[in-house]
DNA sequence: GTCTATATCAAGATAGAC
DNA sequence: GTCTATCTTGATATAGAC
């Protein structure tokens, strides 16, 4: 069944969102699928191979996202701005984002999964940089502001709230989202 | 020797800045220090007791900088920002922010230490808020800025940068500082 | 205080039957 | 494709000698 792999895939991502690479186990997986340990290992011989798999996923499903924006004719990019930090958000769930918890397991990781999570930040930071390209050519973002610096703040500030919001048990993120914009429009 | 203890202690707070409270184990200590795995547990019996300490120590370290910085006549409260910046900083090493760390392990860690974390969180959270406040008084913040919305983003997005640093393998600091210094006086 | 030795357990992984 | 059974390793932790 195709459909297990995915299966698999899903509950592994939200497993990291909840506990990391390093603390969640093939045992988690096989108790809440009902399933063996062994079973696992046939769709994902090794838990790199469901690490990388898992890393594939979240870049596909940034790209969809992103696609599916610009298909979307003539948005305005303080709406883009809006629904790529909600996307974020969403991404988190209960836990923190998943791309967070793997740079927090990165020592541990092995060293495929470490370049993919080096290529999925980068690549998350590009589509940063270019929506806020794009604001600053609108005048939404000041002229004597750095693209990239503003890339690394937006990004850093979104990542390091979901962080803050799960040990403080208090909902943040409306006033992450505030002060993300303030620091964009200003 | 009650330097033994401390000395663990330090290479502990090392390995949770580097791998994480899960992903960190008695043998990684043991082999750095030439001790056997069983020394380490006649200082720290459990696991959950050397991470305590090292919460302990993580407080404060926050809390003796706050004294030292309130001992010191008339700082200027922008300088203030910036050495606690500078501190956050300083405090990740070559790593992350043992705090951020311990965040992101917040699901695995024994309930006590939890507890702690959380503490943490607050404690550090409420020196934002106070010298945010102070800076608000001043003038620096503009009067119409929600100082606790403020708190959160600032802090998060210093986290945050430490761990994008980390992956990125660039030095995207003062990057990350000079953005948060344009929030705080925007 | 530090050691050797060992108990216990959970994790990743494989072999082979069904 | 999923199972049972098993191997191997590494981790937390303890007992008891020095």
């Amino acid at each position: 069944m195709e459909n297990r792999k995915t299966q698999i895939l899903k509950l592994a991502l939200d497993l990291i969102r909840e506990k990391g690479y390093v603390a969640f186990s093939y045992d988690d997986i096989s108790k809440q699928l009902g399933l063996t340990k062994a079973t696992i290992h046939y769709h994902f011989e090794k838990k790199e191979d469901l690490a990388l798999a898992i890393t594939d996923m979240m870049q596909q499903s940034l790209q969809g996202f992103l696609i599916s924006m610009s298909n979307t004719v003539s948005i305005p990019v303080e709406e883009k701005i809006k629904q790529l930090i909600l996307k974020q958000f969403e991404i988190a769930g209960n836990g923190i984002c998943p791309l967070s918890s793997l740079q927090a397991d990165y020592e541990s990781l092995p060293e495929a999964v470490q370049l993919r999570v080096e290529k999925l930040s980068q690549f998350e930071l590009k589509c940063w940089n270019d929506i806020l390209r794009e604001a600053q050519k609108e005048g939404i973002v000041h002229n004597a502001v750095d693209i990239e610096s503003l890339a690394y703040a937006v990004i850093s500030c979104i990542k390091g709230g979901m962080q803050y919001k799960r040990v403080l048990k208090r909902d943040i993120l409306p006033q992450i989202e505030e002060q993300v914009c303030r620091l964009i429009k200003s």
